[in-house]
DNA sequence: TATGTCGGTTCGTATTTTGAACCGCTGTTT
DNA sequence: AAACAGCGGTTCAAAATACGAACCGACATA
């Protein structure tokens, strides 16, 4: 592991619920040394990537990364792109939905819109997703590059009781998500979390990222999961044109025959 | 120099302008070696920081940017806060007005607003800007820790023909500001841009950033100039206490000075 | 077929990174 | 007030890592 892929692990231990971490508490949860952190803290902090709270002493993110990022949705315009499409979905299903997009063999969110219309919502506050435990990263599986799959085996880490620990049983998870066009997260990452999401794919028809609806599991009904199938493949329809993308006439059979015979996935989910 | 730190350092060639870049390429833009360089966009492209382009190999940015991204400005709510008030001083003098922030001893963008009145535009391509060559710059030379000046002399590159390049110059330059309130770079950094610019403080007085009006410099009349003060003397406000800060009442002072004998002024920029 | 450039790889050298121990400071406990 | 614990930050010898010249195969041009 390089001193550069170390000192970058490190901005992932800040998040919307720990916005800023001490020198001390760092090195805790990253299992590092003081004075290695510390160094890696600084470089961060020459670039801007972190700064330090002068009061209290605490780094949080610096104002480098939003420049960046500016730089980057200029490149490639995804988020802006699928912040329509998101809102509808999540409006019209009345649930947390969020868009993800693959980039080399790791599940990034982009956006997430939530439901006004329930008290308990599901909320993201997630670096990247699992493959073998999200139904976005079940769906770069099904849909993505092949090479995926043993970066998935590799980390099968059990999140929930529901989550699925082997190979075997991976394996069968994303042949049925092939099959069906749709992704499915049983709390196999949160409990009490069901997620589906829809694949979407780019210009040459390689996949992109998911959109998806991750929806409270009591509420979770036969009626309410053929709506949310119908407006995922609305959403992913709308998504894939507006990043330039082409959908696979496959997938558009998938859905078909999905919606059609929605028993088929009963056993599924 | 850190390998951090050159690897963090390869991400500010990518921009607008030039959003996706080669291996080669970039080992010519960064004069480093190719096997060191194409180690380092391994680092980042497992990090999420950039991706490579399938078909044509060019690397660009990642997406864990915006992820990044998104947590910053939840856990510091500049840009958001300072947007309308951006909008209002753009409208009302019709030239481009952006936002700095100072983080360490370095200038980022925050955010810029491009008036839709005139054809011709300052438009912005910058990831940091220079202490000593803009109007955002110096008022952080003028109105931020001491400490910045030396940094600033330290690289005093001279960008156009009235780039200041001696520390005298500079200091003088700094001493105005300090009694104005507003800073000023006439041509010193993009020929033909004028820019002015107020300070925004934090909540505990320090020096945050500043508001800045990029004024075409044809345009630039001393009825304009009074006009962009007037409107940036409220961006400031605005933007301050968005930002939750409290503006100091010696610049308050110097503002109603400044404001109230343009000419003492003139000489200034 | 010769040539240049591209992205990417190899391997021995030596530079850089590393972490135990340490420092000074602050706030708390005894 | 003495002892202690925790903090951010620093030092230096030991060791792991980064480095870059040379190289490879693919592609485009001439």
């Amino acid at each position: 592991m390089s001193s550069v892929t170390k000192t970058l692990a490190l901005l992932a231990y800040f998040s919307p619920s720990r916005p800023e971490i001490g020198l001390s508490q760092l090195c805790k949860l990253a299992k590092r040394d003081k004075a290695t952190t510390y160094r890696h803290l600084q470089a961060l902090e020459d670039a801007g990537f972190i700064e330090q709270n002068a009061m209290t002493k605490l780094y949080r993110l610096g104002p480098a990364l939003l420049q960046l990022a500016q730089v980057r949705e200029l490149t490639v315009p995804q988020k802006v792109g699928a912040e329509a499409a998101l809102t509808t979905l999540s409006d019209a299903t009345g649930e947390t939905a969020h868009v993800t997009v693959l980039s080399g063999t790791t599940v990034y969110p982009l956006a997430s819109h939530e439901s006004q219309l329930h008290g308990t919502r599901a909320i993201m506050d997630v670096q990247t997703f699992p493959l073998h435990a999200t139904a976005s990263g079940l769906c770069a599986l099904a849909f993505g590059p092949d090479t995926l799959f043993e970066v998935a085996v590799s980390k099968m880490d059990a999140f929930t009781a529901n989550t699925v620990t082997t190979s075997a049983e991976l394996r069968k998870i994303v042949a049925r998500i092939h099959d069906t066009g749709f992704g499915y997260a049983n709390r196999s990452y949160e409990d009490e979390i069901q997620g589906v999401s829809a694949p979407i794919f780019d210009q040459s028809g390689q996949y992109a990222g998911a959109v998806s609806v991750a929806c409270v599991a009591t509420r979770f009904t036969t009626e309410i999961e053929q709506i949310i199938k119908q407006k995922l493949v609305v959403a992913s329809r709308d998504i894939t044109r507006s990043w330039g993308g082409v959908l696979p006439p496959s997938i558009e059979a998938s859905w078909t025959r999905s919606l059609s015979y929605p028993h088929a996935l009963e056993s599924a989910s």
